[in-house]
RNA sequence: AGGUGCGUAGCUCAGGGGGAGAGCACUUCCUUGACACGGAAGGGGUCAGCGGUUCAAAUCCGCUCGCACCUACCA
């Protein structure tokens, strides 16, 4: 598919679109639910359609796809099921805005043509964001997907809400709600969001009937006094029980109030007096409720004084609170005011501060749904990764409350129940009724209300597989595998989906939750689009390459921290990217004529019968220990630690060592070792872009292509596995001598200012074993150390021209004519013996101890031996060689 | 107010009872036939503080300080 010469560098923008539609042609990720394989089944958390994707939504889904690619590699039948959500207050407050530039408001134009726009607005921004899952690469199954508000779905939804009725578990009543005065429909508890404000506590004075003296009160919402029917003290309060069914006069208004003597009162808050407005406030709703109170209603749906306001009637809540404290100071009924600092309610959608209101409203019954999710994960059926999160699932389970479901919006699942104008007959069904179940009139109404948006996206794990129908896709891919989000939606998504799933479909909907990091910006600051900091995931994407980006947020979603997000690191993993074509680049080039695919059946052979290099067997060594690695750490979700082995392996280990050693070998153009060593690298390279793959979709594909291989695609060939075959603790252990050998004459050439590219002559003190070993690697090490040659010597000649250094292969000179810097050197070496007779020291100190040789386990013991030769060796050498520099 | 988590190199973070790690940044040198999106060699840390357990603590326990997030009806 590639017979072009390669280029000198990746460019993703050339590569990347060429290989989605590959894939998509070729059906790679259509999933077959007649497939005998093990399946393996993730459901996308939907994107709602208010926008297009962001960061977050990049990370989520590419650690996603991430697995998803990794376990289709591993031969399982893999289903991962994108969609959109319509994300019901969230869209219509876009709309409304949008209209709201024109002129318009949603009433103007009514309910249908509303939902029709949104209707319009919705095929747009699905076709955007579908556009960039591609773009990303994320390998779904389009041949199922999924709109929350599509039939099928509201079908499920329309089944799980009559079934819920039936039972009893959802019911309609009168209740305190928070309600969000610009949206104009109450809002879950969830969804009202508490920040700290700095406000002021103020203190009224109101008079008792009767002259009968005064209670001072303390509030930080004046303007709801206009509200109040009574006054409350605690019952057990010395100052006040005395007034404790006396009647207080309301000030402005001149109302009656009874005190009453309620606990809930904190004597020590303020004056241990406070105002009741049942109608306005949870605790005095309550209060009301106990006492029977009257609710007097003063701020209506749109947050303005209702005419049960007096003179304050049709002024705003805040234009109230201002005109309240005005009359009230110049009448004398504020005794003073101070700062204090609240937290107040506030729409998560729009910010606006929420009024509880007393509203007619639908809600769950929750407790009895709570109660076995919460026992799926106590027992374990359900697992959450990171661990910690299942603490804050149960606190949250714990202590759950019921959950208001009705929406006052246009955008959402009309909530199947209808009246009767006639007799007023509720009834609520699964399919839309004509007659009136009870007297049989034709006038039915159906509740204008919505649905909450979280009530279908509860049940989405089985909603996308066709429930409420007994289908293939049930049976084969319920359970999901997984699910994996972002925290932030634990109690409103997961733990709703959990109970959902557990009461409709009898299971468990998933039995690992993997939760993701929030991505913060570089300031680390939350990402948010109000703010302006977002950072366009597509458009990172576009400059530096999808696989760049996947990389970076694959590598640094560590255990459930967030994510600072930079650039830096993106360009880091481009270059990684880079350095990834140019290997195979440099293997394309020097592959001969007709080379193929190597299988790892034959390479295995070729390993187990001895027929290899060291050299050779070290990398499918390090390859076999990367792998094992990649593959156990991916089971564990922790990306990092996969991310991590895959680059230093290919970067740090089979590109800055097994490609330079292979060189040498290639340049004999023919031979037996040239044979095999083709072999290995292709083998090799081969091997780890198929461990790539699952994070760097795009550059592996095309490279692997490039590559002999057999198959038709990386997408679906087999993700390696350890093999017993290819480990080799003795190629190990020679090769990082040979590393060290190397490193160690380099590093004398550096240090001494030498030129890297001139050729010198080396002398080395080493055993026989060590000459031998250094013998073998004669041409390597050459090249490596950019030597002219190496001679084996009994004792190292005196001369100021040689350049003395020592690794574990023994004391070497390297023979220059410049000479080195004595002093210099000198110094170098006693920062050398200080570091090395310190960890001497250390070491000797804990072998001198009989606990530890006594308590201590024997491999410690034993190392810390080992150790203290090693040190003790290699302080001879340098003390040595600084007595040598000393004398001379 | 409760809960959870975190303080490790300049930055971002991993590690988690027995030799302080990675990436980026930094310093020096190098356009050597895959790659300057590169190569080689370096510098840099009382692992927040104090106390305890242990033969051994960055790691376990307690306290203190600092930070972050979540839950909650504090007028």
């Amino acid at each position: 598919m590639n017979s072009n010469p390669i280029p000198k560098s990746y460019d993703s923008r050339a590569t990347e679109e060429r290989w989605v539609h590959f894939w998509e042609e070729h059906d790679f990720f259509v999933a077959d639910n007649r497939s005998p394989a093990p399946s393996f089944c993730i459901v996308m958390p939907p994107p709602n359609i208010t926008g297009s994707l962001h960061m977050g939504h990049a990370l989520t889904t590419t650690l996603q796809d991430v697995v998803v690619r990794w376990k289709r590699m591993h031969g399982f039948n893999t289903l991962w099921v994108p969609g959109t959500d319509h994300a019901g207050i969230a869209t219509q407050n876009v709309i409304e805005r949008r209209l709201a530039e024109q002129g318009i408001h949603r009433k103007d134009l009514g309910r249908e043509k509303f939902e029709q726009i949104v209707w319009e607005w919705k095929e747009k921004a699905e076709k955007t964001i579908h556009h960039q899952i591609r773009k990303m690469g994320f390998g779904c199954d389009w041949t199922r997907v999924a709109f929350t508000m599509e039939p099928r779905m509201s079908r499920a939804v329309r089944e799980v809400f009559v079934r819920l009725y039936e039972e009893g578990l959802i019911y309609r009543g009168e209740y305190m709600v928070n309600w969000c005065p610009r949206c104009t429909t109450a809002i879950s508890d969830l969804e009202a969001q508490h920040e700290p404000e700095q406000g002021r506590l103020y203190y009224l004075r109101y008079p008792l009937r009767d002259f009968a003296g005064e209670i001072v009160v303390a509030t930080t919402r004046p303007e709801t006094m206009l509200g109040d029917t009574a006054v409350a003290v605690h019952p057990d309060d010395d100052r006040y029980r005395d007034l404790v069914g006396k009647t207080a006069i309301l000030p402005l208004l001149g109302r009656e109030l009874p005190v009453i003597g309620d606990s809930f009162v904190q004597k020590e808050f303020g004056t241990g007096a406070v105002k009741i407005t049942p109608a306005h406030d949870p605790n005095d709703y309550q209060a009301g409720l106990r006492h029977k109170l009257p609710f007097v209603q003063v701020i209506d749906e749109l947050g303005m004084m209702t005419p049960q306001a007096g003179p304050y009637a049709g002024l705003s809540r805040a234009q109230a609170r201002e005109k309240v404290l005005e009359d009230l100071s110049r009448q004398g009924f504020l005794v003073r005011q101070e700062p204090h600092s609240l937290s107040v309610a506030r729409c998560q959608r729009c910010s606006t501060a929420v009024e509880p209101l007393v509203s007619t409203q639908w809600f769950v019954k929750i407790a009895a749904l709570a109660e076995p999710a919460i026992q799926a994960v106590e027992s374990g059926r359900i697992r959450f990764v990171p661990s910690n999160y299942e603490k804050v699932y149960f606190e949250w389970m714990r202590n759950i409350h019921d959950w208001c479901i009705s929406r006052q919006l246009w955008w959402g699942h009309r909530i199947p129940a209808w009246y009767c104008r006639q007799c007023g007959q509720m009834q609520v069904c699964r399919t839309d009724p004509a007659l009136c179940s009870r007297c049989g009139a034709g006038q039915l109404q159906q509740d204008p209300d919505v649905l909450d948006t979280w009530f279908s996206s509860a049940l989405w794990p089985f909603s996308t597989l066709g429930w409420p129908e007994p289908t293939r896709d049930l049976e084969v891919f319920y359970p999901n595998s997984v699910m994996m989000t972002g925290f932030d939606i634990i109690f409103f998504w997961v733990a709703r989906m959990i109970m959902m799933g557990l009461h409709f479909v009898g299971d468990v909907p998933f039995r690992t939750v993997f939760l993701n990091g929030l991505v913060r910006t570089e300031q680390k600051q939350k990402m948010s689009k109000s703010k302006g900091n977002a950072v366009d995931p597509l458009e990172i994407v576009e400059q530096y390459g999808t696989d760049a980006v996947r990389f970076t947020l694959s590598v640094m979603a560590g255990s459930g921290t967030d994510i600072v997000f930079s650039t830096d690191r993106v360009i880091g993993y481009r270059a990684f990217a880079n350095k990834i074509w140019n290997a195979v680049r440099f293997v394309l080039l020097n592959l001969p004529a007709g080379a193929s695919a190597v299988e790892s059946e034959e390479m295995e052979a070729l390993a187990s019968k001895g027929l290899l290099t060291v050299v050779n067997r070290w990398v499918l060594h390090r390859l076999n220990v990367t792998v094992g690695e990649v593959n156990e750490t991916l089971e564990k979700f922790r990306f990092d630690e996969a991310c991590n082995a895959l680059y230093h392996f290919f970067w740090h280990e089979l590109c800055d060592w097994y490609l330079e050693l292979s060189k040498p070998v290639l340049n004999q153009r023919s031979g037996a070792d040239v044979e095999q060593t083709v072999k290995t690298l292709i083998y090799v390279l081969d091997m780890s872009l198929r461990a790539l793959h699952p994070v760097m979709p795009f550059i592996t594909e095309d490279l692997w292509q490039r590559l002999p291989h057999r198959g038709v695609s990386l997408a679906v060939a087999r993700y390696p596995v350890a093999r017993p075959a290819f480990h080799n603790a003795d190629a190990e252990s020679e090769l990082s001598r040979i590393i060290d050998f190397v490193t160690a004459i380099r590093t004398v050439r550096s240090e001494n200012n030498l030129d890297p590219g001139r050729r010198l002559p080396l002398e080395v003190m080493a055993s026989q074993d060590d000459a031998g070993c250094v013998e073998r690697y004669l041409g390597p090490i050459l090249a490596l150390a950019r030597l002219s040659g190496i001679r084996t010597v009994e004792a190292l000649q005196e001369d100021r021209t040689h350049l003395r250094g020592f690794s574990g292969i023994g004391q070497f000179a390297l023979i220059s004519e410049e000479g080195s810097d004595a002093g210099a050197e000198a110094e170098r070496l006693r920062k050398d013996i200080a570091r090395l007779q310190q960890e001497l020291e250390r070491q000797a100190k804990k072998l001198s101890s009989p606990e530890f040789l006594q308590k201590a386990p024997a491999a410690v013991v034993e190392s810390a031996r080992e150790r203290r030769a090693d040190l003790a060796g290699k302080l001879d050498k340098a003390a040595a060689e600084l007595r040598r520099l000393d004398g001379a």
